[in-house]
DNA sequence: CAAATAAATTCCCGATAGGGAATAATACAA
DNA sequence: TTGTATTATTCCCTATCGGGAATTTATTTG
């Protein structure tokens, strides 16, 4: 397990995403039911979303990435 | 109409990338009809993002913002 | 103002998101 | 190994996404 500070990262994929999610979800030691419990959602979509399904609702994943304190922001490229 | 440069911002819900989207098309003078013309995809979906619907999905919004130029940084909040 | 262009809304409808619950698979410990 | 916890997958199911096209509404232009 890489503990290390993530500078985070750019967004790209729902791979991305994916990724971020699981690790600050362990970084918190949360499970994912408990990650579903907080988001009020189910653990299919929890699961579905560390594995990078890229068809997952837009807010749905805003909301994951503020519970765990993630921000998200956008510029040029 | 303003027309500054955005230093864009914080994304924390679809009606701010909604708002990004509307922005950076008309930077781009593109019309809504020739932005789904370049992402493949539908104008109802390009409607639909620009005005905030929250169950878009994810990977479309990423590959709309991908083409308008706009990168997508995570960060720790 | 009217005309032209762009955007939003509506309809039909096939495809699928995602909830809950059960099961299977995987990881981890002792 | 066996047991335990966690995650992934499957099923059933309802709700809705989103494409295409047509229409309505809004915006821009002359």
């Amino acid at each position: 397990m890489n503990r290390e500070i993530l500078p985070i990262g750019s967004i790209k994929s729902a791979k991305d995403v994916g990724e971020i999610v699981s690790r600050y979800r362990k970084m918190q030691e949360l499970t994912q039911v408990e990650l579903a419990g907080l988001a009020q959602t189910g653990t299919r979509f929890i699961s579905d979303l560390e594995n990078g399904k890229g068809t997952v609702q837009f807010d749905k994943v805003m909301h994951i990435l503020d519970l765990l304190g993630v921000e998200v922001v956008a510029k040029e490229r």
